[in-house]
DNA sequence: CCAAAAGTGTTCTGACTACACCCATGC
DNA sequence: GCATGGGTGTAGTCAGAACACTTTTGG
């Protein structure tokens, strides 16, 4: 009996939140999809743990990562408790393995697979959460990069909380409260009107 | 190595909030105060050990009851990881264990005694928990007897705030938000006018 | 000239704050 | 009659929601 640590690891990818998942390839659960986690390792820390995972997952390090919830039996497993962190990712920072076995993927929260482990219940856990700290903190920072445009971010909330939001409400809020701030650039798209690009004012957790 | 479970049990006695400690009658720490709490054993739940340890304590089952955090490396203690969970309890309805031994005392949180363990990291993180969510859920349910009055909830708010509210203001918060509705009945106190009995609309945690 | 996305202000509503006086009771 | 706590209403402020049109650009 020992203690395991799970990740959750979020990002949007085409307007879709998205979460990383691992394909077992020996049993239990051979086939099925999990998320990334495992037994800790002696002498390490809890938070040490679940940051070596995402790096190892995804080859990214000083992101949004907080523990989320501590369960026991999951899925009748070996670990007497499993501690559940959620992270959030910009995708085009990562690098995935490239193995077949054990090989990590971005799956749709809207279409997981059946996961082994009882990881929807995780799952559902960190996407809940995930939500209600959008609203009242900063922690979008980690899911985008140094600067993007405020449509951009728009998208990035629209994804998560599964609703529209209003374009000009949207910016009072995001730039009235101090989380992003105009860099003086612009970028050029397409066929588009150029954009001006924002910065988050910090990036690291605060609460606002 | 394995797992242990730590308890922080908050009650309001004479407007001031206070937590359960422990005294510990051997070492490590001997002479020190502690939250209760202990090794899981065989089989246990995480939430049964929790339930368990509160009930060992106080005699009360039944009341709000949460998990908290998991910490690892406690005061460089013998468990791996220690889930922490917090409790809120009607001082009147506990009964504490008489032994001199191992003596569980409730303590102010405004003048703790050297803990144990870093026990303090574990009370003040609850403490805010508790801040916060008096704020937007019902948790206090678990404070009060059944019926009180309206003054009463409102000392429990305070002490737990640790900051003056407005008598009308917070009137029309609780009734209007629903938190709590009128009994028909009236308590006569002393000297002075009887005061309306309120109780909870749901005496179980509830988000507003 | 058309499609696509960027940018911009006002009005309304509901929630929260601050604030002061009268009332019923027991002594 | 007075001390103690119970009970009540209003005005101001602020944050959030709803809502539509114009501009720039590339093709």
């Amino acid at each position: 009996m020992a203690v395991a640590v799970v990740v959750v690891i979020f990002t949007v990818r085409d307007g879709e939140l998205s979460v990383l998942l691992i394909e077992r390839s020996a049993p239990p659960c051979e086939g099925e999809w999990a998320l990334p986690g495992g037994f800790l390792r002696p002498g390490e820390t809890l938070q040490a743990a679940a940051v070596r995972k995402l790096h190892e997952e995804t080859g990214v390090a000083d992101v949004f990562l907080e523990q989320l919830y501590t369960f026991d039996r999951l899925g009748a497993g070996a670990a007497e408790a499993v501690v559940s962190y959620f992270a959030l990712v910009d995708v085009h920072r990562t690098r995935l393995r490239e193995e077949l076995e054990w090989r990590p993927a971005w799956h749709a929260v809207r279409a997981l697979p059946k996961l082994a482990f009882e990881n929807e219940r995780v799952v559902e856990l960190a996407r809940e959460r995930l939500r209600n700290k959008l609203e009242y903190t900063n922690i979008a920072y980690s899911l985008l990069p140094e600067r993007f445009t405020l449509s951009e971010l728009q998208q990035v909330y629209e994804a998560i909380l599964g609703e529209a939001i209003d374009k000009r409400n949207f910016r009072k809020r995001v730039v009235g409260l101090g989380i992003v701030r105009e860099t003086g650039e612009v970028r050029k798209h397409g066929a588009h009107r150029p954009a001006m690009l924002y910065e988050f004012t910090r990036r690291e957790p605060m609460v606002l």
